[in-house]
DNA sequence: TGTACATCAGTGAACGCGCGTTCACTGATGTAC
DNA sequence: TGTACATCAGTGAACGCGCGTTCACTGATGTAC
């Protein structure tokens, strides 16, 4: 097993994977390194062969989560103005889909409010995130576009992390429906 | 100290309430019982004569604590119809100060995240805060009066813990703003 | 081709630490006589 | 009034556990001759 690199490479990526998986439901803080490890079929000991710490991993796991999140959307939505963008947007992310199951929930409600905590590297790849997503949805030639855009978002963020605290309920459901009808 | 149970109340009053400040700005997970006694002035030892357990303490310090909440914000506001209250709770609730300083913060946007992994009591304890601060901000009168008032709700929640975990900084502040603006 | 050696990804046990919880004890206070 | 006793809020040390991190080792693989 002298220079595999590529197999080095691949067992990286499995554990990104695995630590991915876990922030998506149960946030930065939670997931531990030995769970990580366990999940991507290996033990804790090598771990650090692979990354300098875990905030490091976990820094890097979010990272590549949120690019992959904001390309897959970036691909569903339609090729129209960004204000007819921003009510597609909500229909998707304020479903109930994007509420309860697993595997391909939106991860920024499970970490929202641990980012004010958290390592710096965690705060920028956020802050990077947020404004990408808030110039997808920004219409240039709109006056206050950008104003538009943010407060969308915003309802966006609050309206899944407060439905997702409801749980499957009525009331959640009330919530969300709410939130989708005020994005404009 | 024989029978002095005003005495043992008091002191339990001084945990729960050092709870509540440490929950305001770590969230629910992060404080442990030691540090919440080293804050009341005690050691942790005597804990389980005031407590059964941890969740018990904290689900007690945030029902507390969100009814404070409330009460105060609702002798704030204005006695006017509710949708002129929303404007007003917004602008109050998405200002530099709800989001910087300590000791008044909101704690939603630092628990908000932990509540869909919470005890059970944790989350009724939160689906009730928000039913009560929806309802004051519903006129029942304006049709789509409550509608209108869970997205409120939800876009000040997004917009203040968006804007904690962008930190001080103009971004933040623009966030802010956006929302502010949105809220009809 | 076959054998001896070097490499290194991953293992597994250990470290010091803080956690939630338990419990024998202390010592200040109030009561009984 | 003064003394002996009962009460019990709070102390402090200990428990078993899981955490992040370290490190000596293993064993499969590729290289050199």
């Amino acid at each position: 097993m002298t220079p595999r690199p590529d197999q080095k490479q691949d067992t990286r990526r499995r554990i990104v994977a695995a630590a991915a998986a876990r922030i998506r439901d149960e946030g930065l803080e939670a997931p531990s390194v030995a769970q990580v490890m366990g999940d991507a079929g290996l033990t804790v000991g090598g771990f650090y062969a692979h990354f300098d710490s875990r905030d490091t991993l976990m820094a890097e796991a979010l990272a590549q989560m949120l690019e992959d999140q904001i390309q897959r959307w970036l691909e569903m939505l339609p090729d129209t103005g960004p204000a007819e963008r921003r009510v597609q947007a909500a229909r998707g992310y304020l479903s109930r889909h994007n509420r309860n199951t697993g595997a391909e929930r939106c991860p920024i409600p499970a970490i929202a409010c641990e980012v004010e905590r958290a390592d710096p590297r965690i705060r920028e790849v956020v802050a990077a995130h947020f404004d990408t997503w808030a110039s997808a949805l920004t219409d240039k030639d709109e006056p206050d576009g950008r104003r538009h855009a943010l407060a969308a978002v915003a309802t966006m963020v609050g309206a899944l992390t407060l439905a997702r605290a409801l749980g499957p309920t009525p009331f959640s459901d009330e919530l969300l429906a709410a939130a989708k009808a005020a994005i404009r």
